[in-house]
DNA sequence: CTCGGCAGAATTTTT
DNA sequence: TTCTGCCGAG
C-alpha cells in the first residue's frame, strides 16, 4: 500500500484486531465479533477508510444492515469521520437496498412502477381471503401459521414452483403450496410485494438478466455487511450474487448472538463463510469493552454449553472484577416484580440514573407485572417493543387513505378505509363491489364508481358510497394543487378520521392522535406523497427519546445491540425461558438458540446483573408452579452470588448453585409506602411536577395531577393505561379503582383525572 | 349494519 | 387473564 506513511487519524483508538479489520480491505473478510467488542465501530471505520483512501466512491460501496436504526447509526458515524453528507450512499437495510434496485427494474419482475409494499397485516388479510376461496376452515388451520410457512419459504429463497414434496408442509394436507401460488398471483394483480419478495424478486431479476447483475457487480467494488449471523438464505444468495467472483466482501457477525432462527436466519451462513469465499480472512474481535469480569464469566459459562459454535472467548478489556451476578428465587411473579423494582429504587438512591437500567424478559406477557408495579410505585419507565410505528392501526389507516388517493386501484387500501370511520358500508356491499370488480376486471374503487351508475345498489347504500367516492375525488383533485402534508391534514379531517379518535373513549385514543401528528411530521421530510409512500413501510420508525430518565422494559430480542449499566433478567423458569414451545418445536437446536438469547441478555449488562425466577407464576390466568431454568444451574459458581433474604428455599429444585443457604424466608408483603417511589409520587402530587408515565402516552394534559382527597368515592375517573373506572376506596395517596375493562387496581392518585375533565 | 356476548387461543418479530 | 373472532339479536 502506498499510503503506508499517510496519517490515518480515523484509526486512532482501535485495537490491533480492529485495525486489521479496517485495513484488510480487499478480498473476503469475516469479522467474528463478540458482544461489546466494537464491531460497528470497526465496520464504520472500514467504510470510511475505503472512501478516504480513494479505493472507491461512495456510490461504489454497498453497506448492508438489518435495521433502520443500525443504518442510521452507521450513517451518523461515517458522517462524523468524513464530515460529509451520506445522501445517495448505498447504505441501508437489506430490504431498502433491494427495493432501491427493484424500483429501477420493476417491469423485469412483473411489477409496475410505484408498486406498493405489503406489511404483515395486509399479508394476513390476503391469506384469509385466499383460504376462504379455497374453503379452508380458519379455525382448523390458522391463517397466521400459513403466512409463517410461506414467509419461511421465501426466507429460504424458494418460489412457489420450487416447493418440492419434501419441503411441502403438513398444513391443510399440502394446501400451503397452492395458496402460496395464488398468493403470488394476487400480489401481482395488486401490483404489490411483501418484504420477502423484495429480496426474492431481486434474485429472480439477477437470474433472468445476467447483464443487470453484472452491472451491479461492477458497480459495487466493496460490500460490507452487519449482523451476518442473522441473514437468511435469500439474503445470503443476494449478497453472494452481488459480491460476484472477485468478492471484496466484509461481513461482521457473532454466531453466539444468532437469535432469529425462528424467523429464517441461518447460523450456517456464518459457519460456512470460509468455504463460500476461499481464502477468506477471519478476524476475531474478542476484547470486550463493555462488561466486568464476572458478567463476562457468567456469559461464557452459559454459552459454553452450546455444541454448535465457531468458538471464541471474550475477555474483559478491563481488570474490573465488579460485583458478582446476583441470583434470586422468589415466591411468585408478583414478589419478583416487587423485589426488582425495589432494587431499581435502591440503585437510583445510590445515584444511578434510571435510563442506565433495563429489565429484559423472554416474552412480552412477562412485562405486565413489572408495569403494574412501576405504576403503583411511581417509578418512571418506558416500554420498548409493541407494534412498530407504521404497523399501528391509526398509521395504517391514514396511509390507506393516502394510497387510495394516490393510487386508486390499491384494493387493500380501499378495503381498509372504505368503512373507517363507520359510514354504514359493510361486508355485503364490499362483496357486491368486489364481485363486480372481478367480473369487469377493474379495481374496487373503479368498480364502486361504475356501480354507482347502475341501480344494483339500494338507494341508501348508493348514497353513502357516492358520498365516499365524491370525497376521494375531491382529494384527488386537491392533490395536484396542495402540498402533501396539507393534503393529508385535510384528508384526516374531512374523512372524519381524526374525529373518530377524538370521540373514542379508550385509553389509547390520545396517543393515537399524537401518532397521527407524528406521521405528518415524518411526511414533511419527503418531497412528495409519492416518495413518501414508496419508502414509508421500510423506513418509518417511531422516534423514541432516550434522553428521559426512565427504566427500560423490553424483550431479550429487542435488547440486542444495546447496553445498560444494570440489567435484570427475570422469569428464568423452565418452560418460560427456555420456552417450552421452542423446545417442543425445535428441540436441541431451539434450546441452543434460547441459550444464545440468555447470552445476549447477560452481555447487555455493564456492571450489575440480576437474574431471578419465581416459584409460582400466573400464565394465561392460571397459577403455575415452575422450577428454575436450567440456565441458572449452568451459570458458573465463581461469578454468581445467591441473594439472601428473599429466596424460598431449594426445595423447588434449585440445585446447582453451590451449597449456599437461601436465608430465612421473608414473605412479608412489605408495605410499599416506604419506598422512594412512593415518596416521590407523593411529592409529585403535591407539587404537580412531572409524573412518571408510560412513554407512549406521555403527551397529554393529565399533568394537572390530583391528590387522593380531591376525589370522591364513586366518582368516574380516567387513567392513561387502564382507561375509565370508578373510585372504590382511598388509601393514602392511592386510589382503589374499579376499571371498566382493566378490572380492580390500586393506583396513585396522580395518575388519574376526573372523567369529566378528559 | 352494528353491537354485545361467548368460545378459544395464547412467544420471540430487525423489514 | 385478556384479546380476537364469530354469531345472533336488534
Amino acid at each position: 500500500m502506498t499510503s503506508g506513511n499517510m496519517p490515518m487519524p480515523w484509526l486512532e483508538g482501535l485495537n490491533a484486531a480492529q485495525k486489521d479489520a479496517v485495513l484488510k480491505t480487499d478480498g473476503a473478510v469475516l469479522m467474528l465479533a463478540g458482544a461489546g467488542t466494537g464491531k460497528t465501530r470497526a465496520l464504520t471505520t472500514r467504510l470510511a477508510h475505503i472512501l478516504i483512501t480513494g479505493k472507491a466512491w461512495p456510490s461504489q460501496v454497498l453497506t448492508v444492515t438489518f435495521t433502520n436504526k443500525a443504518a442510521r447509526e452507521m450513517r451518523e458515524r461515517a458522517e462524523a469521520i468524513l464530515s460529509s453528507p451520506t445522501e445517495g450512499w448505498w447504505l441501508g437495510t437489506f430490504h431498502s437496498l433491494a427495493l432501491r434496485i427493484l424500483r429501477k427494474h420493476a417491469e423485469a419482475v412483473g411489477l409496475r412502477t410505484g408498486f406498493t409494499i405489503l406489511d404483515s397485516d395486509d399479508q394476513l388479510r390476503l391469506i384469509k381471503q385466499l383460504m376462504d376461496l379455497e374453503g379452508l376452515d380458519q379455525k382448523r388451520w390458522a391463517p397466521r401459521a400459513l403466512l409463517a410457512i410461506i414467509s419461511r419459504w421465501k426466507d429460504r429463497g424458494l418460489e412457489h414452483d420450487k416447493i418440492t414434496k419434501a419441503q411441502d408442509s403438513e398444513f391443510a394436507n399440502g394446501m400451503a403450496k397452492n395458496i402460496y401460488a395464488s398468493y403470488q398471483d394476487r400480489l401481482r394483480i395488486l401490483n404489490a410485494a411483501d418484504f420477502g419478495d423484495l429480496i426474492l424478486h431481486c434474485l429472480t431479476l439477477f437470474k433472468k438478466n445476467p447483464e443487470i447483475l453484472l452491472s451491479y457487480q461492477e458497480k459495487f467494488r466493496y460490500i460490507l455487511v452487519d449482523e451476518y449471523q442473522d441473514t437468511n438464505v435469500a439474503q445470503y444468495l443476494w449478497l453472494r450474487a452481488l459480491a460476484g467472483s472477485s468478492g471484496n466482501i466484509a461481513c461482521v457477525g457473532d454466531d453466539d448472538q444468532s437469535i432469529y432462527g425462528w424467523r429464517g436466519a441461518e447460523v450456517d451462513n456464518i459457519l460456512r463463510f470460509e468455504k463460500d469465499y476461499p481464502g477468506a480472512e477471519v478476524i476475531r474481535l474478542e476484547a470486550n469493552y463493555r462488561s466486568t469480569v464476572h458478567i463476562l464469566g457468567a456469559a461464557d459459562s452459559i454459552i459454553n454449553q452450546n455444541a454448535n459454535r465457531l468458538g471464541k472467548t471474550l475477555y474483559a478489556a478491563t481488570k474490573e472484577q465488579g460485583d458478582k451476578v446476583q441470583v434470586a428465587t422468589h415466591w411468585s411473579g408478583e414478589d419478583e416484580a416487587r423485589a426488582v423494582v425495589e432494587q431499581v429504587e435502591d440503585l437510583q438512591r445510590k445515584g444511578l440514573p434510571l435510563k442506565e437500567m433495563a429489565i429484559l424478559v423472554r416474552a412480552s406477557f412477562l412485562m405486565r407485572g413489572f408495569e403494574e408495579r412501576f405504576l403503583e410505585t411511581g417509578v418512571p419507565y418506558r416500554v420498548i417493543g409493541g407494534p412498530r410505528f407504521y404497523e399501528r392501526q391509526e398509521i395504517r389507516d391514514a396511509l390507506a387513505y393516502l394510497r387510495v388517493i394516490y393510487q386508486s386501484d390499491d384494493d387493500l387500501a380501499f378495503e381498509r378505509i372504505y368503512n373507517t370511520p363507520r359510514r354504514g358500508l359493510g361486508p355485503s356491499t364490499l362483496k357486491t363491489i368486489s364481485t363486480y370488480g372481478r367480473a369487469q376486471n377493474v379495481s374496487l374503487y373503479r368498480a364502486s364508481q361504475e356501480l354507482l351508475t347502475t341501480d344494483d345498489l339500494s338507494t341508501g347504500v348508493s348514497k353513502k358510497l357516492a358520498g365516499f367516492v365524491a370525497q376521494v375525488e375531491t382529494w384527488k383533485t386537491a392533490a395536484s394543487s396542495t402540498d402533501h402534508v396539507s393534503l393529508a391534514e385535510m384528508v384526516f379531517e374531512e374523512s372524519g378520521y381524526t374525529q373518530m379518535w377524538q370521540q373514542a373513549k379508550t385509553a389509547d385514543a390520545p396517543a393515537r392522535l399524537e401518532n397521527l401528528k407524528e406521521l405528518l411530521t415524518a411526511m414533511a421530510e419527503f418531497e412528495s406523497l409519492q416518495q413518501f409512500l414508496e419508502h414509508v413501510s421500510l423506513v418509518l420508525d417511531a422516534l423514541e427519546s432516550d434522553t428521559e430518565d426512565k427504566v427500560t422494559l423490553m424483550t431479550l430480542h429487542g435488547a440486542k445491540g444495546l447496553e445498560f449499566k444494570s440489567v435484570w433478567l427475570p422469569a428464568w423458569e423452565e418452560g418460560v425461558f427456555p420456552s417450552q414451545r421452542t423446545l417442543d418445536e425445535s428441540g436441541v437446536k431451539g434450546l441452543e438458540e434460547e441459550r444464545r438469547l440468555a447470552y445476549v441478555g447477560i452481555t447487555r449488562a455493564r456492571e450489575h446483573l440480576f437474574i431471578s425466577n419465581a416459584g409460582n407464576r400466573r400464565i394465561h390466568g392460571r397459577l403455575a408452579d415452575s422450577i428454575p431454568s436450567r440456565f441458572i444451574s449452568e451459570l458458573s459458581n465463581d461469578h454468581v452470588e445467591v441473594q439472601e433474604g428473599q429466596g424460598i428455599g431449594s426445595y423447588l429444585g434449585f440445585r446447582s448453585i453451590g451449597e449456599s443457604t437461601f436465608g430465612s424466608n421473608s414473605f412479608e408483603r412489605d408495605d410499599s409506602y416506604n419506598t422512594p417511589g412512593w415518596k416521590r409520587a407523593r411529592s409529585f402530587s403535591r407539587s404537580g411536577s412531572a409524573t412518571p408515565q408510560r412513554d407512549v402516552e406521555a403527551k397529554g394534559n393529565w399533568m394537572t395531577s390530583e391528590s387522593a382527597h380531591d376525589f370522591q368515592i364513586g366518582e368516574r375517573v380516567f387513567h392513561q393505561k387502564f382507561g375509565y373506572g370508578e373510585i372504590a376506596d382511598f388509601d393514602g395517596n392511592k386510589l382503589f379503582i374499579s376499571f371498566t375493562s382493566a378490572g380492580d387496581k390500586k393506583v396513585l392518585a396522580s395518575f388519574v383525572q376526573r372523567a369529566s375533565e378528559v
